[in-house]
DNA sequence: ATCTTCCCTGC
DNA sequence: AGCAGGGAAGA
């Protein structure tokens, strides 16, 4: 709790019990326990004692209910009370420079429960904590008196103390980064001390400690650190780990905030792979098959990973908002009827671009509830959320042709919403090449392309659009 | 950066 | 108005 000053002329709130919750206040309490037969009266007493032992008085006074002169007293008649429950105790802090007075007063008050015998120095007395500590005295019937053993509370931390405050992350930057560590995060923190905190990641048994210097802790607030490489290097999962602030001098973890590692892939987005595969002569054989469908010589794998999964981009609509740029000239529409009805060759020479890329995921995205579309939109670069995002295979070796899908727009939300570090940012000119057509080819998986019908023929704007964009182009072989 | 004092804000 | 809980200014 917050220990007060006298200055500052009010109650000094009220002690709870160790085991006090949110929903459920206890109190402390004390209990004599014992043959209580022929004890006439019970005095007990509470004074405040230093945290560690011996337990001398401590100069800090105990305020509140039943207090006075820094402590508190209260009789019980042992007949119908052998608990006390203390309400509205309150610690008001001294000053520093009344530190030899006060101690000076308990003396007088003959207050020293472990008989520590005060004159000691009162120099390494810990001012940021102190103990309850209950003294009894039993009053026999025939006026004899004797005392019980003292007990102590748990300590009680001053809350405004920065060397006992409680830690806590109020948030981080980054929540997300590459198991390989080195990630630059900034972390926000209630105040701590710069030569006694340390940043902890942990999952099960494995702790490591972020990297940073105590220059690195601003104004008590504020830390910048890199983030540790965690254990594993091969993890082909994401895994969310915990992130907590540790006080070496008392040992004290603040609650702990989730970080996410990320699969590490020394070519993360097959960039390399997807050039080579592009001269590959066995896809452009596969690409020659017109007409029918073509039995799956090779099962497509259907899984992918999506990077980042989470969180969805929740941004505005990128064309709404006029963040992207609409295509500058009209494109050439074709209008289908009912149904557009792509042959592969159909396809073959088809070439997007980036532009008109972003209104076919607009379209794919509006369409969302078709699970056609949904099947559609992975290939084409679409996250879960439908938002353009970068999606690359779970095993690279078993997909035969290329899946290249991304655009400015959807690397740039990556880069701000999912904390892609701008070093692992894919070949932007490489991307902006792309050519998309060998995108759909992917997604129908050799077959016909029948699976863009339904779209709105007739409303206007990007919609309609995203639709009649599909123009003929002069396939460019891809050179490297 | 710490210790004290003062004051704002929501019951 | 009074109080508890915080945040901030001043020393």
């Amino acid at each position: 709790m917050r220990f007060r000053y006298e200055c500052e002329g009010r109650s000094a709130g009220s002690i709870l019990g160790a085991s006090s919750t949110e929903t459920n206040k206890t109190l402390p309490t004390v209990e004599i326990q014992g043959n209580l037969t022929h004890i006439k009266k019970v005095k007990i007493t509470v004074s405040l004692v230093t945290k560690d032992i011996p337990h001398r008085p401590h100069p800090h006074s105990l305020v509140g209910k039943d207090c006075s002169d820094g402590i508190c007293i209260v009789y019980l008649n042992p007949r119908t009370h052998q608990r006390h429950s203390f309400t509205n105790l309150g610690i008001q802090c001294v000053r520093r420079k009344e530190l030899d007075a006060a101690l000076e007063k308990r003396r007088k008050q003959k207050i020293d429960p472990f008989n520590t015998d005060h004159s000691k120095s009162i120099e390494d007395i810990d001012m940021n904590v102190v103990r309850l500590c209950f003294q009894c005295e039993l009053e026999r019937d025939n006026g004899e008196k004797s005392l019980l053993s003292p007990v102590v509370s748990n300590a009680i931390f001053d809350k405004k103390a920065t060397t006992t405050s409680e830690l806590k992350i109020t948030r981080l930057n980054l929540e997300y980064g590459p198991c390989t560590g080195k990630t630059e995060i900034y972390l926000l923190c209630d105040k701590v001390q710069k030569d006694d905190i340390e940043i902890i990641f942990s999952r099960g048994s494995w702790e490591a400690k972020a990297e940073f210097a105590q220059t690195d802790v601003h104004r008590q607030i504020a830390i910048v650190f890199k983030s540790p490489p965690y254990q594993e290097q091969d993890i082909t999962e994401k895994v969310e780990v915990n992130v907590f602030l540790r006080r070496l001098s008392d040992h004290m973890d603040s609650e702990p905030v989730k970080f996410t590692y990320l699969p590490h892939n020394p070519d993360p987005y097959e960039v390399n792979r997807k050039r080579k595969i592009k001269t590959d002569l066995k896809f452009n054989e596969r690409c020659s098959i017109s007409g029918k469908p073509e039995p799956a010589a090779e099962p497509v794998p259907q899984h992918f990973s999506y990077l980042p999964l989470e969180p969805p981009y929740i941004g505005p609509d990128p064309l709404q908002e006029g963040l992207l740029s609409t295509p500058s000239q009209p494109l050439e529409e074709i209008h289908y009827p009912n149904t557009l009805d792509f042959k592969q060759e159909d396809l073959l020479s088809i070439k997007f671009n980036s532009d008109e890329f972003q209104l076919i995921c607009r379209t794919l995205s509006q369409n969302a509830d078709d699970p056609l579309f949904s099947s559609l939109s992975m290939p084409i670069g679409l996250d879960q959320q439908m938002q353009p995002g970068y999606i690359f295979p779970d095993n690279p070796e078993q997909l035969p042709g290329d899946l290249e899908l991304a655009s400015n727009l959807s690397l740039t939300n990556m880069d701000q919403n999912y904390n892609v570090p701008l070093d692992n940012r894919p070949d932007m000119d490489f991307y902006n090449d792309v050519q998309f057509n060998h995108c759909f080819n992917q997604l129908t998986n050799g077959n016909h392309v029948t699976s863009l019908e339904g779209l709105p023929q007739d409303s206007t704007g990007p919609t309609s659009q995203g639709l009649s964009l599909i123009k003929t182009e002069a396939v460019q072989t891809h050179e490297d």
